[in-house]
DNA sequence: CCTTGACCTTGACCCTACGTCAGGGTCGCA
DNA sequence: TGCGACCCTGACGTAGGGTCAAGGTCAAGG
């Protein structure tokens, strides 16, 4: 007769693995010795050699317990499925090498590779690391909600960066990040992006932020940029005293 | 501000798993309002799309957290890391997926191919069903301790079967496992076996059982003999009688 | 006879990444 | 004021065991 590490031994597994066979149903508590001491016989071994040829082949030994008692067809449907199972595995964690291989640091992380070029391109024109943080966060939204739109702003933003004097404005937007929250400048801000606005109207933003972007979306953004540039608040003042409100989504005030 | 449902509908995760994060220190905990819920900002979100994006890619939770607040070399470090554990996991999956496509049902469970094919043959000879899940119950245990010879002993056992007379002793060895305790035909059972033991000896049988096959594992294999047929323990005693013993590895008992 | 080390017992807590109650408080709307 | 939808904490469950803890047992050697 066997001991419970020698029963072990045999089938390579730990003596606390044949204590949870035992729990679990898989494998019979055998009779015990006048000490308390479980003896196993031979046909223990064979038994347990069978949990572990089945449990070392991806089965779960919920379903082990079933296969062990399982007849010819239950047995090779029950291995489709497993392999299914198997195959989903693998092509789950295929995805996830492909999605950690494109995980560089820094910007990369949560955002589409045309996203990381414009944050670069922002960069590369000298501007404030703060605003470009609250650029990041504003697009690792916006590409968690609309995966599928991302190329598309990204190219508009690219757009209005190859302009002059919008990105001479750009310029000017950033160094607003530093001011005061009083700062009297705030007013000639507001009046050039009106000026702006109303020159750019009705059309030529079309398709930018369209109905993909719900109001719930757009209110966040708008939140982004609060947060992140202590002046924004004024600004946003400024402009709706203009008629104007919003910034992700400008919008005219509607005269009532 | 955000409950904690629209954070996590934002970021397309569980509130649970918002809270577990918590809980996990990878998403500070918020303000709460005046009622004692979590209000989060956009900032939150953003967390919050990182945390999964990273999880996404099968990252542990565990190493998320440092990974949040790593630098540009400690996080390409950990992404290889965290590569090649993928690749292990799906090397472990790809070997799952042979070995489950390697058990049909019954005795091909954690036997060798050969070896099923030894049993069939001895099906097919019209052996009893009894004898031969004994026979199968030994060779699992023997393919668990030495797969390496497995071939080798089911060629010596194919090798058997050829000969006609000791197919024919076969025959009538496997007739006993219906007999009585005390069926008196085991006296001439025993007295051909040691005339075949003792015609064989003493150089026939080298390599069969060597070495390799320790002790306890006779010991097992006998133990699986004595256990799946009942008159086996009398014909032993006919052996001892005779001066052999063992079953599983014959050997004459030593003169004193 | 005693010690020592190896083995055995049960029970309980630990891990991942949350899911799923249970029991109770809160919010917004009709 | 009542209802459904939301929020809170706390606790238990998952798969497959690992790892103590606290104690009983066994065999060998001094």
């Amino acid at each position: 007769m066997l001991t419970i590490s020698q029963l072990a031994s045999y089938a390579d597994v730990t003596v606390r693995a044949v204590r949870h066979y035992h729990a679990k149903g898989l494998l019979p508590e055998p009779e015990r010795d006048r000490s308390g001491y479980r003896r196993y016989d031979a046909h223990a071994v064979v038994q347990l050699i069978k949990i572990r040829t089945l449990a070392d082949a991806g089965v779960p030994l919920s379903r082990v317990r079933e296969l062990l008692t399982a007849g010819e067809e239950e047995f090779t449907a029950a291995v489709a499925d497993i392999d299914r199972r198997l195959r989903a595995e693998i092509r789950e964690r295929q995805r996830h090498r492909e999605r950690i291989a494109q995980l560089a640091a820094g910007d990369s992380l949560a955002l589409p590779p045309e996203a990381v070029a414009y944050l670069n391109r922002l960069r590369e024109l000298g501007l404030p690391e703060l605003l470009i943080g609250g650029e990041r966060d504003a697009w690792i939204l916006v590409a968690a909600q609309l995966p599928q739109h991302m190329a598309f702003y990204m190219k508009m933003k690219q757009q209005q960066l190859d302009d002059p004097a919008t990105l001479e404005f750009y310029r000017d937007l950033a160094e607003m990040i530093h001011w005061e929250a009083d700062d009297p400048r705030v007013a000639a801000i507001g009046d050039r992006l009106v000026g702006f606005l109303e020159a750019a109207e009705p059309e030529e933003w079309d398709g930018y932020h369209e109905d993909q972007m719900t109001d719930d979306l757009v209110q966040l953004l708008d939140s982004v940029f609060l947060d992140s540039v202590p002046i924004a608040r004024r600004l946003m003042q400024q402009l709706e005293e203009r008629g104007w409100r919003g910034w992700t989504k400008f919008e005219r005030i509607p005269e009532k």
